[in-house]
DNA sequence: GTCTATAGATAGATAGAC
DNA sequence: GTCTATCTATCTATAGAC
């Protein structure tokens, strides 16, 4: 990698941290050029505008969770169930935005108040990402692992907006995200609501048979 | 009301309005003052400063959720049962954010950016907010409604998380909030797997009893 | 209560030297 | 590639007339 391509690296990652940390309303260039250790007047040897700048970071926060989600599942033995496929897809979301840098937490925290014209450039692989979900549910429900009367695309919206928020609240001082990720997944297909149990089931842990 | 109590409160509603709708980062003190048909010196015979202004449009934000939930609740006859308690609140809250006005969305879209000065005198109502849930969550496990094995302090934070999440994709033409409501509840209590059901529950529709 | 006028700070962006 | 210097626009806020 050239030194300007890692110039460039490092300007990108001081706004992703910059974006999450303050949001896009308190980041200035004046900010991310202190950070990187730089001039304002730098930053435009290697953007042409703020905009642009800010639209690159938001375009990798999606791209990364979107691979890291598909990285997980695509390394699950092909005979697993679609319950263990979500819980790992869940994982998987939930640790790219909580734990893997910061352009996914960026993106997500920003995006719904970003101006227009940088929310736009955005949708396209937001759009790809949504359907990815949506393919996942739809074959768990094929299969028979979703009971057929539930409402899909609500089930997705809630969920994914559920592991969105979890930035404002997660402590991985408290959970683990794997943790997390079995509890939401049990809550998802089991509910919270009491079963008349078989004995044999103690209930309590994860079951990733069937 | 007097005349200058209206002026403040149409300020306040403007600012509520351009929160939701661009967010703090792009609203100016100009275009409130267009929005009421003022100058913008004249905002500050009604308010201190800016933060002030935004102050108040947030902590009404809260009240307001609050408020309707507990209106709700306290409407239910005290026989019913959790279950029904847990789909009036989400409705409630659902509608306080998507339907009634602009403060609750304003505040539950702009908090999580929102600079540390403004969020501070926020946080005390907040958490009396999540206090009300919490209540409510634990009142149903120990009536034996919620299993007694599911953690409640994720099951809030899902649960609410998810909702808030809702001012992203909610859209009125597609579903009512009673509608979403429903099948918020059916799934957090009963889940979306498949069921060995009795035969005598069709379970496609919503179940009051108990 | 609302206005005009303006201060003072900071923003994004450009020009040109090195 | 990065710098210094600077332009123009816009922001919050204040002063003082009406």
């Amino acid at each position: 990698m050239r030194r300007s391509e890692q110039t460039r690296r490092r300007i990108l990652d001081a706004a992703a941290l910059w974006l999450n940390k303050k949001g896009l309303a308190e980041t200035s260039l004046q900010d991310l050029a202190d950070e990187v250790g730089l001039q304002t007047a730098s930053l435009y040897y290697h953007f042409p505008s703020k905009d642009a700048l800010i639209e690159e970071v938001l375009h990798k926060g999606i791209e990364i969770v979107y691979e890291d989600v598909r990285r997980a599942l695509d390394a699950l033995e092909p005979s697993a169930s679609y319950r263990e496929r979500v819980r790992v897809a869940i994982a998987a979301h939930l640790s790219s935005l909580l734990e893997h840098g910061d352009y996914t937490s960026a993106n997500i925290r920003n995006f719904p108040l970003v101006p227009e014209n940088l929310r736009e450039k955005n949708l396209s692989i937001r759009r790809q990402y949504g359907d990815y979900w949506r393919q996942l549910l739809q074959d768990a429900q094929k299969a028979g692992e979703v009971a057929p009367n539930v409402d899909l695309s609500l089930v997705r919206l809630f969920l994914v907006g559920a592991m969105n928020w979890s930035t404002e609240w997660f402590n991985p001082r408290k959970k683990s995200i794997d943790a997390i990720a079995d509890m939401i997944c049990s809550m998802i297909f089991d509910g919270i609501g009491p079963k008349e149990q078989r004995p044999s089931d103690g209930g309590q842990k994860r079951v990733t048979r069937r």
